[in-house]
DNA sequence: GGTCGCAATTTTGTATACATATTGTATATT
DNA sequence: AATATACAATATGTATACAAAATTGCGACC
């Protein structure tokens, strides 16, 4: 069901943002060029320079002769991304507090409260994207074209380890998802208090909440077993 | 001239490049699709792909009905260049002693090679794209997707600064360019050994000798004139 | 002399048709 | 039965024609 109504181009792009996203459209996954063209009503000239467009932005990976794939997330590329995060993270905010201006900080307050009637009301995909629309903003506050890029890329594949490394058991008011909120209500102020010390360090543990998340449902707790009752593996 | 007898794609998003990269292509000036279509001998179509791969790297940048233009460097810009540089520049070369392969750690040695050559002979523009190649390689050694857009963009401005604030009144093997390739040789024996901590300080000593060169261009030492003699500044 | 408005021109954007490359399938051969 | 090869089907790549938008040049008017 393709947004309507906006200039196709822009509708088809932010689409498949928000499908890739929220793994809608799944790591690996490829796109049909005619089909697309159909669905959203333009033809596969300006569809195939979208697909160009977002493979620039990291959303989508091309092969010659053999059209676009959504980007994929193998183990290699998460170490990439836990090493790279923490540093950029925290250099964006730093800069954000920095820069921010006033109709940016009133942008990220809208967002927040998006996140939090996300939380209360919305399902993963949802908060995955109010999420990933609250940091978008503060990569545009840090003002830096050089770190943007790498944030941005960040930003997608923590959405999609957000949503694959979703815990469905914990309730939607978990207490995770409350210290997150209330860490984005801190770097708001931080923000607008142009901290910047403060706002690298809301970085890092932010960043640290998250990563704790998705390290508990990777390395589960062991099943409480007594030694012996396993069943035995069968030779190969 | 365009680089002819390849993919003709391939033939001109190389020449793009390397034309941005001196700026043979000024920032800011803006590319005409039909011309650049006949030069290499294309249509529009696969041209206008092109432009929007390469305004994905961060050479071009695209205005909706504008067509395309070589990216920009204001003096905003450059100041987010030096805050994001030594950060990204130390990251890059750590990974890069850790992940290197044999075949990228011959293929750097190879561009070492070919800087020096270009140190002898060739000319200002030859030298930028020679030390770019070299730190694109190590950029690709790094193997961290989520870095390497931010490393390449900086390279891009890196090269285009180096070229702007080009000295020359230097000589072609000056003290500091000496230094350069000296330290590139030592790059290449940290990342050999897998000695992560020598190639990140490497990197920031590489960084120092490079910002100091185009300190020096932009804060030249004052003109030795005793007080008094100055002309008197018209009034407006 | 300068500014505004409108038409002509140029440039960018899109659709369609066709060319080329890849993939899948059936048949022949060993 | 397995592999190789030829051919068909499908998907991607490119060229051309046309539509829409922006820019430019000209003239009228203040």
């Amino acid at each position: 069901m393709p947004d309507t109504d906006k200039s196709p181009k822009r509708a088809l792009a932010d689409h498949i943002r928000s499908a890739v996203l929220t793994t809608s459209l799944a790591p690996g996954a490829d796109l049909d060029e005619a089909q697309l063209a159909q669905e959203f009503g333009l033809s596969r000239t300006p569809l195939r320079e979208v697909l160009r467009e977002l493979a620039g932005e990291g959303y989508l990976t091309l092969q010659p002769n053999r059209g676009a794939r959504v980007s994929d997330m193998s183990f290699a590329t998460m170490r990439g991304f836990f090493q790279a995060a923490p540093m950029i993270y925290g250099a964006i905010l730093r800069m954000a507090a920095l820069n921010a201006t006033r109709v940016q900080i009133i942008a990220l307050k809208d967002a927040q409260s998006a996140f939090k009637h996300a939380l209360d009301v919305g399902h993963a995909a949802d908060r995955a994207l109010a999420n990933n629309r609250f940091h978008e903003i503060t990569g545009e506050m840090a003002a830096n074209i050089y770190l943007q890029p790498s944030f941005n890329r960040l930003l997608i594949d923590h959405a999609r380890l957000s949503i694959t490394f979703y815990n469905p058991s914990a309730s939607a008011l978990s207490k995770e998802r409350e210290l997150a909120s209330r860490q984005h209500d801190a770097i708001i102020e931080a923000i607008e208090a142009r901290d910047a010390d403060t706002a690298a360090q809301l970085a890092i543990d932010h960043w640290n909440l998250s990563r704790n998340q998705i390290e508990l449902f990777v390395f589960p707790d062991a099943l409480d077993m007594p030694l012996g009752s396993l069943p035995q593996q069968m030779p190969a």
